[in-house]
DNA sequence: AAAATTATTCGTAAAATTACGAACAAATCA
DNA sequence: TGATTTGTTCGTAATTTTACGAATAATTTT
């Protein structure tokens, strides 16, 4: 859970996996087009959501296509969702 | 929504929120005893959790009384969700 | 008023994050 | 073969994060 939220902690992190999430190609030129970043900070960006497991990548030379890590993906939306769905401050003074 | 991820990309910050989610009662002195840590770094995390939005802090004196931020949790439950929903990588190969 | 309880803030240190340009590697194109 | 395209890795620097003990502040208890 932390892993993933880590993960997600960086507005161009949310940026790549937004665009990802959206496209059905996915290759490093066009990720990096999107964002305001050097060319090295956003394959440093991939690397970290690769190796948080949200996104995987695969080589087509001279390109390499990234996208979402459909298995983990799921994974998360279901903590995401559990942790979301477990607050019981509606019964309780203190929220209001 | 990187902002909550951040907040969030810690494993103590997870089990802070773990825990307020599911206790009535929730002064800083219960919750430093749930965390292998020392009061300080507590405090500090409760801080963070608190800059990001999704606690908040009452002073009763001479404790401090944490909760969810419920307006703050309830736009995060739903910034997640739509980002947790709108991947399409179902309709693509690259996914599997 | 003095002592005890509760939690934050301070000072500090080690580690991780973020970012960049330059150098590099791998494959294709001319 | 040499040049080009594509993306990663290296080296580096500035900033942020994480963590701790000690000091401090606020309040209650004795």
């Amino acid at each position: 859970m932390a892993r993933y939220a880590k993960a997600l902690g960086n507005p161009a992190r949310v940026a790549i996996i937004d665009f990802l999430a959206r496209q059905e190609t996915c290759f490093f030129g066009e990720i990096h087009e999107q964002l305001p970043i050097a060319k090295a900070t956003a394959s440093q960006h991939l690397s970290e959501l690769k190796e948080a497991g949200l996104i995987q990548g695969e080589i087509i030379p001279p390109k390499v296509k990234y996208c979402i890590n459909k298995e983990n993906w799921m994974e998360a939306k279901a903590l995401f969702g559990e942790f979301f769905g477990q607050c019981v401050c509606k019964n309780r003074q203190c929220c209001g």
